[in-house]
DNA sequence: AATGAATGAGCCTTCATTCAT
DNA sequence: TATGAATGAAGGCTCATTCAT
């Protein structure tokens, strides 16, 4: 595949992202690709053969920006734990409220058609990845005397659990800005030691 | 409409639930349904016009059920708080990790689809319903003596959305039974007067 | 068939009938006929076993009523055969123009449908029936004095196809009630001596 | 679409249009031009989408020919007015007895369904035109000596309702060859000078 | 007589997929 | 590589017709 290829390639994917953002995984045809893309059918072929060729594509691109992105930003700075944390989670929130480009969706939809396990599922590699990444800020919150935690993987966890609920709600039942900010700071203030909290 | 039709609408719920249990609600045609219940193509017409009529009647018999089940089971006994609290919670559990007749994956992907604001939502009315009894029992605990917690209302919800994130999770990323108990315990024992967690 | 069913059958014709002027024949189907009824669709089949069927006795009661009204109409009086005549006419232009409950349609597409020869096609005696009334009273004209017309026989069929011409322009292009007198009176016009002309 | 599809697309007018003729419009499915033309059911919707749109089509090659046929047959020559005018009517004969591949009867099913008025409507453009060529002709006729006519546009409008009456009777009542002679002459023996016509 | 539930055929329409160019 | 015409399977929906009650 040569340079134009590839090119191409990345076109589709980009178009593909938001058909799949727009109707989920489910409801999307190779037609909605074509015409989105402004290609011939023929011509989608060539590239995927299927729209879950095209979605695992989408998803891979997705991750690996995610990973420079977020974890980056939460990990490489020299702020302190607390504000580290706040950046990761405002990073979260950011993707549980985006309305455009969003592909919670078509992931959930994905993923609870084809049971994917273990660290072939992006899906899991990314919510261990993500409680791994905060377990080790609120250790290190804690070894500052930031934070005060027994337990900080459960406490990672509980937050991952409450981010995907939090996103599912967003897409399903509504969910403000507000309420988001308010599930967040809950979790956290569980983390200020109460003298500090008052 | 008369009494054996009655029993014939509620042999295509059955079914249709069976079916939507499987497939989730997207990838559901009227042939899949008709071929369930091993009737006529127009046989079903004469009872559900679509499958978004066919998927609103089944979760309108499973919400009714659900009233009678979870809610009287939590708050009409006379035992403590803490039991009723973890007797709700082992009906979540139950929900989440049910492999059969599961509803969970269509109710998301309809939802999704429609959205429907406000208490034209049963999934919104179910969340809400479950976070004032959560916070009803909390609040009861914690008169007794037997809870410790500052903001009951913050505490039902986070565990809400923690059991949202364990249902979605439990779909797509696959989900232990010890993971859910853990979880929810994490959570339950975070009410606990500390002298009494050791 | 006992007094009850007959009055049930009259109904079902009127119903029917109501259903052939709005939709043609063609597109009207059992269940049309069911619905516009309120009747149950055994029922109807008790009575009519296809919409052509229903369709011919609904032209049969429709053309017994002409007879009587326009025919005696045109026909009974003893004025002057020029109002007879205008008489006649003005029942076929009420015709053409009558929008409500109007057969022309459907009786095109069930006879361009079932090509029906002879004296079993009631269109056809209609046909003839009117020209020959018209030839007569145009007879009678001459004796009278009243028209000039060398060829009353031609005259009448000529005046005929023009209603017939009419009639169809009415319902595919359009034509105005001033349209309908024009060409009425043109054909009139012919019959009236110069002199009586100026 | 390229040169090809261009064949096909008049391939597949070419055969709907011998349906049109057979069934008219209302009856004719897809399905029954899929058969004619013994192609695939999704290559049809390729061309076209609905019968409406097929028969638009057709109608529109219809009246594209109709118009370099008999308006040119009826002006362009140098013959006199009567000659002209008689081979004008002639052509009309023809389309009147036409048995195969005649379009009136769908025609008329089409526009009294959808109503179509003014100049949108091709029924009425080719009666008005049809209407303008015989009135000029009589009027050089009767500028040559060779008609007498007061009115040359009430004659026309009357001639070309006979037609449409001749039409439609053609195919519901059943009209022969001689009576269409015989119709076309009545009108236009009153058109020829009372000297000449004996 | 009358009902209306049930069936199944039939048409509509959309797409995944192929293939000649 | 790229195109887009073509096919046929799949699912949607409606109705004529039957039949047990």
């Amino acid at each position: 595949m040569g340079e134009k290829s590839v090119q191409k390639r990345k076109y589709i994917l980009k178009k593909a992202r938001e058909v799949f953002a727009e109707k989920g995984f489910k409801d999307v045809t190779m037609k909605d690709v074509v015409d989105a893309c402004d290609i011939s059918r023929g011509g989608l072929y060539l590239y995927f053969a299927s729209t879950q060729e095209l979605f695992l594509a989408v998803l891979k691109e997705e991750i690996d920006e995610d990973d420079e992105e977020a974890v980056v930003a939460a990990l490489s700075g020299d702020a302190s734990a607390g504000d580290m944390l706040a950046l990761f989670l405002k990073e979260q929130k950011k993707n549980i409220l985006r309305m455009k480009n969003n592909l919670t969706v078509a992931t959930y939809e994905y993923f609870s058609m084809y049971k994917v396990t273990g660290n072939d599922n992006p899906l899991k590699v990314e919510f261990d990845t993500a409680v791994r990444i905060i377990e080790k800020l609120i250790e290190n919150g804690v070894s500052g005397g930031e934070f005060y935690c027994e337990d900080p993987l459960g406490c990672a966890r509980n937050l991952m659990y409450v981010v995907e609920g939090l996103k599912v709600a967003s897409r399903t039942i509504g969910v403000t800005e507000e309420a988001i900010d308010r599930e967040l700071m809950y979790v956290l203030e569980g983390l200020v030691p109460d003298e500090l909290n008052n």
